[in-house]
DNA sequence: AGTGAGGCTTCCCACGGTGGTAAGGTCAAT
DNA sequence: ATTGACCTTACCACCGTGGGAAGCCTCACT
């Protein structure tokens, strides 16, 4: 299976899968004689994983361990359950900044006329004083994930 | 006013300050004769506006827009109305997708048990056959502006 | 007057993922 | 034998942020 037969399979890139494999996240494919990678059936199903995966907005990072789970049949399902319960954390963390966002830039629009004349609270917000912000953002560690998925 | 007291004055971190100059959303800051950057009560407004308006998710590629309206005097508070619901139908879109996916862990996870066992609901949707996706990510262009903010 | 600490300066590197593109090899079918 | 569709590697870009090196500058203290 060439790389683009693999990517139609798959529904991941090619530029992706040669990505993945470069991080390790994939097994390095076979090569036939041209030197062209040769993907199975196991390959396939790694793809669709790290897919879905991705799709649900796992971290690359994350997708590795979870592989790692997968294929050790003898795994716990505590681990699996640990990751999922930490990364639903995450999105959530992430949901409520970004609701509380929303919820402040729709305070300031609702106050803004939108027509011809230039007096516009959004932009006094910004630019007054101090401001208390709904919540000074915390700034520790998080997957990448998502966010650039939805690019 | 050293990059210093501006950052401190701000919140910005130099770093950052730097990089805002760079690339030109900040104006370039007057030099001292030593070349260290020389800040007046006008850039601490600005930095303060970025600020606030990273704080509020918007990419810096919005704030470039937003500044320019502030600084003049006669803008039509439209524009800045449309600016600020376009990011908020982005960060809805965000929100909705993270959404979908909370719903889906939360349901894989309730039947995951957890414990010793191997047998993983969870990993077994990853990896199973063709799967229905919550929805199929759109990727239209939408500005990095929080997802980086929140790191 | 010298020394050390802590500014400041520029410059490059990394991250996470993804896309682009150029320069070359290969294959299959006309 | 040529064309066009594929493959290969290798590099660059994005966004926003942090890290660090190497070299000045300044100030306070000895």
């Amino acid at each position: 299976m060439n790389i683009g037969a693999a990517s139609k399979a798959s529904g991941v890139s090619a530029k992706m899968i040669r990505y993945y494999e470069s991080i390790g996240l994939l097994a390095k494919a076979a090569r036939r004689e041209n030197s062209y990678r040769d993907f199975d059936e196991r390959d396939i199903h790694d793809l669709r994983f790290i897919k879905r995966a991705r799709t649900l907005g796992f971290s690359v990072e994350e997708i590795t361990r979870l592989l790692g789970l997968w294929r050790d049949a003898q795994r716990p399902s505590r681990e699996v359950k640990q990751i999922t319960g930490a990364h639903i954390a995450d999105l959530e963390t992430r949901i409520a900044e970004m609701q509380g966002m929303v919820a402040a830039l729709k305070h300031l629009s609702a106050h803004c006329h939108g027509d011809d004349r230039p007096a516009c609270p959004i932009l006094q917000d910004l630019g007054g004083p101090e401001i208390s912000s709904a919540s000074p953002q915390d700034k520790r560690k998080r997957a990448a994930g998502l966010r650039e998925a939805a690019l």
